[in-house]
RNA sequence: GGAGCGGUAGCUCAGUUGGUUAGAGUGCCUGCCUGUCACGCAGGAUGUCGCGGGUUCGAACCCCGUCCGCUCCGCCA
């Protein structure tokens, strides 16, 4: 139907005979002369019908985006005349011969316009999806698979195929529900992820398995957040941690070299969880942020005010600073925003000190008294400029609060001291206690503890695991452990988490069985796909890179889901809608 | 469940202290235009001011409720 695409004619093409298909970008209609910017996925041309073409009258009622054939000979443009903003805008196509493959109705915006809204872009996505940004970022997406598989295959993975319609699981995210005709009355749950179908083909001996996977949590949506999202999903028997991490560190350096032209460097650098809520307040640091919270609780045991010395001498609470340099400069009212940015974490203030030519300034130094002014200050070694902000809380509240904090700071600032910054967390705890007192697992209930049996009977909360986590600017693109290949250590696990032998049998009894017949020592590691294209492509929404995606509600806006269906169809399934009652 | 921001022409937005006929740019339509590339010039058409109530002589504007979009908290093993 085409010999070339028009965003690939350049030069090289002068003197040819070419026939080109796509859209109408733009048209400008001299009355005499007439161009037409034509698009395909390739890029843009420009075409030109004179006004002795035979197709002219045709021409005259091209409108944008109508699908066009044209037939014409490339040319160069004369003196003045070219484009440098295209780069086909060394030439043009004189047309000799048009056809009108199919007009359109003048679309809702203007295809190239940047300043379409989201709600109208998603309501029309297959046109917002025509825009360049758009195809760009999903072509990237596309690359991005396309290395991973070529990566995985090249090591000796399986791409093996897992169950949607699979069973609910216990603990989580809550699970999105498919009701069973056959089976009336009973669910299946879209999986949440295939964990544990790929650790049985581990039992089943694959050694080596992987896909590019949906994923499905019916939990509230972030701005990188889908309720249905993508995994590269891996596992890998007879392989330790070491050697996981090495080879996912791998491929990720490979893919960004490979899609991006970007070098991670040699090796990423590894922090501990302790370390990492320590000198960040979490466990997904942004690297390329060159400030650090400093624990001062020792130097403010013994103070009058109250408002630090008693979370410093609570070992549940945490007194903590963050000095920017040159930060002094930052003015009272901005000091209110951060004031107000910290209470959406619980923190019920902000306490600063700005050090000025004639000394530090505060309002609360005069409760903090010379000498502890002074431990602070050398404690974080700041200098005349600097700014140092606190919290005192809660271990929790200071952390997310001075965590967030750090970022703000860095945007508003612009902090960033180098463009890409990995590093893997590693020595995450086994569990996290909630605040009933009952325990939670950091990763999931499969992970395989960093101690034995006996110790973790004794000491839980202190225990482990052999889980990592891959962040990148900050972001968790990635996740996994070595898992329990032992059927009583799992068990044992299932019971910390408050659940039963009976219980374990009903929800994971395929589990629990399976590890009984010769299962290999075996991990693996899942990176979220929507999240890695993100980054690569530098996108603030996950909907950016997802052709159809959902909104804050979970709804389609384009197909209008979800919808209510007939009574005809609950009735086969002997289902029956009570919507709550309004007053 | 909660906090914040937004919803006015096809699109992006303005709209003063509540005041009589709701605007701009762009798009669309018509006419003119042979070198533009966000073409230009002239003219024209286009409104459920998200929706429902209330206050008022009078509401795009104030109040209450509700729906939708976005960001965040909770939630997301």
């Amino acid at each position: 139907m085409r010999t070339h695409f028009c965003g690939a004619l350049n030069k090289d093409n002068i003197g040819q005979v070419v026939e080109i298909c796509g859209w109408v970008n733009r048209r400008r209609d001299h009355g005499g002369v007439i161009f037409l910017d034509v698009r395909d996925k390739r890029g843009i041309a420009q075409v030109v019908i004179n006004p002795n073409n035979t197709d002219f009258a045709l021409a005259e009622r091209i409108r944008n985006e109508f699908v066009l054939k044209v037939n014409g000979s490339v040319i160069a443009r004369g003196q003045g005349l070219t484009n440098p903003k295209l780069p086909s805008g060394e030439i043009e196509i004189i047309a000799q011969h048009l056809q009108i493959l199919n007009p359109s109705k003048p679309v809702p915006f203007q295809i190239d316009a940047a300043d379409t809204s989201e709600e109208i872009r998603l309501k029309y996505r297959y046109l917002d999806l025509r825009n360049n940004a758009m195809q760009k970022r999903l072509k990237v997406r596309s690359k991005v698979t396309h290395y991973m598989r070529a990566f995985m295959d090249k090591h000796d993975f399986l791409d093996i195929e897992t169950p949607f319609l699979t069973k609910a699981t216990p603990e989580g995210a809550r699970d999105y529900l498919v009701p069973s005709r056959t089976h009336l009355g009973e669910f299946f749950a879209l999986p949440q992820s295939p964990q544990l179908f790929k650790q049985l083909l581990m039992m089943s001996g694959f050694e080596r398995y992987y896909q590019i996977v949906r994923c499905f949590r019916d939990e509230d949506l972030r701005a990188d957040r889908q309720p249905e999202f993508t995994q590269l999903d891996v596992e890998a028997s007879f392989m330790n941690e070491k050697e996981i991490m090495a080879l996912m560190e791998m491929m990720i350096r490979g893919l960004f070299k490979s899609v991006v032209g970007v070098d991670l460097g040699d090796k990423f650098p590894t922090i501990s969880y302790a370390q990492a809520m320590e000198k960040y307040g979490t466990d997904c640091p942004d690297m390329r942020i060159p400030l650090e919270i400093i624990s001062i609780d020792e130097l403010l045991t013994n103070i009058e005010f109250r408002v630090f010395s008693e979370p410093a001498q609570n070992p549940k609470s945490r007194v903590a600073a963050i000095k920017v340099p040159g930060g002094a400069h930052i003015s009272r009212k901005q000091i209110d925003n951060y004031t107000k940015f910290v209470g959406i974490y619980g923190a019920k203030g902000l306490a600063y000190i700005k050090i000025n030519k004639d000394g530090p300034a505060s309002p609360i130094l005069k409760f903090l008294g010379a000498e502890a002014s002074q431990n602070i200050i050398d404690k974080v070694d700041a200098k005349t400029g600097d700014i140092i902000f606190f919290g005192a809380d809660k271990v929790k509240i200071v952390n997310e609060s001075l965590a967030n904090l750090r970022e703000k700071l860095a945007q508003d600032l612009d902090l960033f001291n180098q463009d890409w910054a990995p590093i893997w967390v590693v020595d995450f705890p086994l569990f996290e206690v909630n605040n009933n007192n009952t325990l939670n697992t950091i990763h999931h209930p499969f992970t395989a503890p960093r101690v034995g049996i006996d110790e973790l009977e004794k000491n839980p909360t202190t225990a482990l695991s052999h889980a990592y986590d891959l962040v990148i600017n900050g972001s968790e693109v990635g996740g996994g452990s070595i898992r329990i290949h032992q059927a009583d250590m799992q068990q044992k696990i299932l019971k910390l988490l408050g659940i039963d032998e009976t219980e374990a049998q009903d929800k994971f009894g395929f589990l629990l069985n399976a590890l009984e017949y010769g299962c290999p020592p075996h991990g693996g590691m899942a990176f979220g796909l929507d999240r890695l294209v993100m980054l690569i492509t530098n996108s603030t929404s996950i909907r950016d890179v997802i052709a159809f995606p959902k909104t804050q509600t979970a709804a389609c806006l384009l197909t209008d889901a979800p919808t209510q269906v007939p009574k005809k169809i609950l009735r086969e399934l002997n289902l029956e809608v009570r919507l709550p009652k309004k007053d």
